[in-house]
DNA sequence: ACTCATGAATTGCATATGCAATTATTGCAG
DNA sequence: CTGCAATAATTGCATATGCAATTCATGAGT
């Protein structure tokens, strides 16, 4: 290996991974809520309904696992979408557990909100460049691939 | 199938980027925050701690734009530090504003704390690979000039 | 049947986030 | 100098987030 750029030049990464990604989320966060204020939801809730009608009925902890969120998050996330009637909490097979199902005034709203997301994900698309839209989708994907092999390894040791 | 992809196949992104980045943003800060437990930091208050060593003495609201936060979040983020002792509050030239002053005490707490974080971002370096972790903080820093562009237009009409 | 570990969901607590409204101050126009 | 628009910071309100503790139910062992 003479000079080339993967073993001789060890080109560090700098500043803090988590603060930028924390920048750009922001951003983009504001930049889809921009657009789904419209009709009246946060991207965040969006996202929870299109989840729940692809996946449901589901329980919620099965559903926290897919969208890589706590539990205790998306119970308090759910009860918004359940206080607006897009979803409700049924019994599930067993007393302790419950199955989310979208409604059909969810089935409505997750449409018309659709339309939103499509405007925003469209914008930003065009603002970033698709390509550029398309590296960032792969980059987070495989990231978020490699660290589920480390779930709970780093929570080993305490003192 | 022609073998063009770049002006042949249009690839589209698929998934919400937002919803990506979101589950990317949570698993890394779980990450970051596991370490950063163990100097009694969120890395949020690390960031800010260390954006208030960097940069002060400086006004807050110079400070939100630099870190790209609202005011508002800047406000009572800092408060955190404040009551730790880490940060203070000083009359600025001007009556109506304030500058933010690292304290000793914050200093060593921020050395302190900057060894976790380096900890966390080693290990995220391996888990991610070196440069995976340079192409997405170069494709982070691309977006947000990139978005920096458009400031406020998607703000533009109500109805 | 009783006990108890396990499992599922939720609640308590603390923090992070942004928009809108508010407070306090400044500087400018008349 | 008086009133008012502009500026800086903050507070009110709502949501998002996760960990720890809790509640409730199940199932296994005795």
């Amino acid at each position: 290996m003479q000079a080339d750029s993967s073993t001789q030049a060890p080109v560090l990464p700098q500043g803090c991974t988590n603060f930028k990604l924390r920048q750009l989320m922001r951003r983009i966060a504001n930049h889809y809520d921009a657009e789904m204020a419209k009709c009246g939801l946060k991207t965040t809730q969006y996202s929870l309904l299109s989840h729940v009608l692809k996946l449901g009925p589901i329980r919620p902890g099965d559903l926290a696992t897919e969208m890589k969120m706590d539990a205790s998050t998306l119970t308090r996330n759910l009860r918004l979408l359940v206080d607006a009637g897009w979803v409700t909490l049924q019994a599930g097979t067993d007393a302790r557990s419950r199955l989310v199902h979208i409604t059909d005034a969810g089935r409505d709203k997750r449409a018309e909100a659709q339309r939103h997301w499509k405007a925003a994900q469209l914008a930003l698309n065009e603002t970033l460049g698709v390509e550029r839209v398309l590296a960032l989708h792969a980059l987070v994907d495989d990231s978020l691939d490699l660290l589920a092999a480390l779930p709970a390894q780093e929570a080993g040791h305490d003192e």
